[in-house]
DNA sequence: CCCCGTATTAACAAACACTTAACAGTGCGG
DNA sequence: CCGCACTGTTAAGTGTTTGTTAATACGGGG
């Protein structure tokens, strides 16, 4: 496996240069940019697979480019860190609204910042290409890909119906309850009419057969 | 009844003070740690009844926490819910998998948070699957696929059915009266005719046998 | 700027769980 | 032997939950 490519936006050269030294020697390769535009542009050329974001810089700040990046539906989802000055203040809670996953709070500790990476990059790894073994056939779900394999032939799915797979097979046998499907795929902040479910069920059940998600009346669904 | 406490474990030492702040407000003994390792010392020690994990943790995270005290063979087994920062980011899924109750998404909204432990703490009964040795072969009761298996025949019960067998079933030979039974399974708020447990109870007769429930006239119901 | 696919909603249909009521059975005491 | 109290059985009615379809809104890629 080649290196994993980490790009980090600030507009000091100086945390710039110590950032990307840092990551660099624990093994990254890092690509840096010193503005919003140029920070939009190289992630959407290298689709790096983490993004360090500083939270106060001139012109384009930090939020706006996480909330760019994250208003695009494509499947293209990047890892996103803040880096902040300070702790106390609700820059944190804006930040992890923006779509962050975590942020790190400067001075930057060498150590701690190559940590807290691991820890979200081993995470994410755990998402990319997780087999499933069915009583009929072979079922392998792709999350680098977003792609189901069925006896062998690739089904794609669109993002809403993908996740909700993903979650029933997490744990199969187990009943989601239609309150844990949306917390989990829609968020606990977005509210949806109750048939929204029902219709993403009925389009995962047309394309991987009925058999494969099971209702239960009063109570949820799971996958079998 | 004392007040039930629960460990909270972060790094960052604002929301550790936000949640416990809350949580003492709500009538929880709140805990606090800041790393895996007092984590698991303070879980072994004070065996508290429900853990608040954040996911992203530098050193030991969340999920390592997590399996760490599932892997315990020891009988206490704490509720475990994780805190974590994005909707959308599916460590969620990876949290369940490593044997989590369920999550909290970030930004933590107070009421939120305590409705959801309420709700959490409530239905912990309800959601460890139960077995029980029977004379006539294995009976075992899941309540996570939300389904009954008698001699390794999987049976599937409707809620008000299912939710009447696991009362009788959780104290075998044990007669529940019908006013016990009632106030379980349709709550103390609702009333319903003399029959209606009558029925259900023919109902399940008919799918497990007859041999299973007993009448006991005049009393109630027990399971043998 | 238009086209296409996705996400959501609303309206309707269907399925099913639950409840009820009426009646039959059982067993006990007088 | 009869009536009473309780439980069993059945079938039909009712309401809730889920399935289905089509229409609309939305956004991205060409």
């Amino acid at each position: 496996m080649s290196k994993q490519q980490i790009l980090v936006v600030d507009d000091d050269e100086d945390i710039l240069g110590f950032v990307s030294y840092n990551l660099s020697a624990a093994g990254y390769q890092a690509i840096t940019a010193s503005n919003g535009q140029d920070a939009l542009a190289l992630a959407q050329k290298l689709k790096p697979e983490l993004i360090l974001l500083d939270l106060m810089m001139p012109g384009m700040d930090g939020i706006e480019i996480c909330t760019e990046l994250r208003s695009s539906k494509g499947h293209y989802q990047p890892l996103i860190v803040f880096l902040t000055a300070r702790a106390e203040d609700y820059s944190q809670v804006a930040a992890l609204e923006s779509g962050a996953d975590d942020y790190i709070v400067k001075p930057i500790r060498p150590r701690l910042l190559i940590t807290k990476i691991e820890s979200i990059l081993r995470r994410r790894s755990v998402w990319f290409s997780e087999e499933m073994e069915m009583d009929t056939g072979k079922f392998i779900l792709d999350r680098g890909s977003h792609q189901i394999i069925q006896n062998g032939e690739a089904i794609e799915l669109p993002r809403k119906e993908f996740d909700l797979l993903s979650l029933l097979i997490s744990r199969p046998g187990y009943v989601f309850t239609r309150e844990q499907i949306m917390d989990t795929v829609w968020g606990n902040e977005t509210v949806v009419g109750d048939r929204t479910i029902d219709v993403h069920i009925r389009k995962i059940r047309e394309k991987i057969g009925d058999d494969c998600i099971n209702t239960v009346k009063g109570v949820g669904y799971k996958f079998v």
